[in-house]
DNA sequence: TAATTATAGTTTAGCATCTAAACTTATTGT
DNA sequence: ACAATAAGTTTAGATGCTAAACTATAATTA
């Protein structure tokens, strides 16, 4: 294509570019679905509940919704499934007899310590070939990202 | 919650937590449709198709999903909406007449204007509050994501 | 040249993911 | 006790994608 008819071309805007192809990649890794211990084709979807659950130990239903960003429906119809494929379960919480804590089954557990495993080896990569100082600017960059998108 | 009961409490790990608080955050981004220019609503991959096509100016299908990592089935989908919406036109690529070009109508160009300079005011609020230095290592870092990631 | 193979794009069926809203059941506040 | 609120479930419908079958054109090869 002609490249002389984009509409944009600003090279201040290059780190911008940059951050746009980032997105459309995570788009793409976020449709892939993955194997995770032995318990089977996982999707994004499910692995991030099990991370959420795996972080806390056990949770409930509702600040599992929050920790995702999606409403206590979805978070619904996830856990049947990973109940279904029995990776996680429910048992009732003490104090609130509407609520219900979820946590995860022994299979459940591996295929969140697998998922740990692959971010850590991911981030050791990084890592291997950065400066220390470079990782701390990148990961302060990361939090300030995360400041903006909060709101 | 019992936060002595957490799967994992690696303190080595607290960037690739960061960086899977942002994930999710952006999960929840691309779900969110906005209004850009007097386009009416605008899903995240629509945007992300107007971005594409006026990026280049012009392209073909077949290019456009390789550039936004899908199947040609997903973009012929999305540029039938597109064109229903009045933001895209097909025309005939003269070298080849199996093949069709995609470009912006006016009412495009305003919609992808109005999102890139969302990209740059972003953009720009990040590097407010970060120095030079800092902007370049992490836009250095990004480089390497994408690099792993191209995978 | 005629037949085969490859390529560009479209269409369809089906899956995954999510939301909004209606619903059930239990809790809280007045 | 009663009304309002809150936790979770269910359902219908939207979106966004893939795989595979399909049409039409182009390129290769016998």
């Amino acid at each position: 294509m002609d490249k002389n008819n984009r509409l944009q071309s600003n090279p201040m805007n290059k780190g911008s570019h940059s951050l746009g192809r980032l997105f459309l990649q995570l788009r793409r890794l976020e449709r892939q679905p993955q194997n995770f211990g032995n318990a089977g084709s996982i999707t994004p979807s499910e692995i991030h509940t099990i991370e959420g659950i795996g972080y806390e130990g056990a949770i409930l239903m509702n600040e599992l919704a929050t920790h995702l960003g999606v409403t206590k429906g979805a978070v619904s119809q996830l856990i049947v499934r990973l109940e279904a494929k029995q990776l996680v379960m429910r048992s009732s919480y003490p104090h609130d007899s509407r609520a219900i804590l979820i946590s995860l089954t022994e299979k459940g557990k591996e295929a969140y310590k697998a998922h740990e495993e692959m971010h850590i080896q991911f981030y050791d990569q990084l890592r291997s070939e950065l400066s220390q100082e470079e990782i701390e600017i990148f990961e302060k960059c990361i939090e300030k990202l995360n400041g903006f998108l909060q709101k």
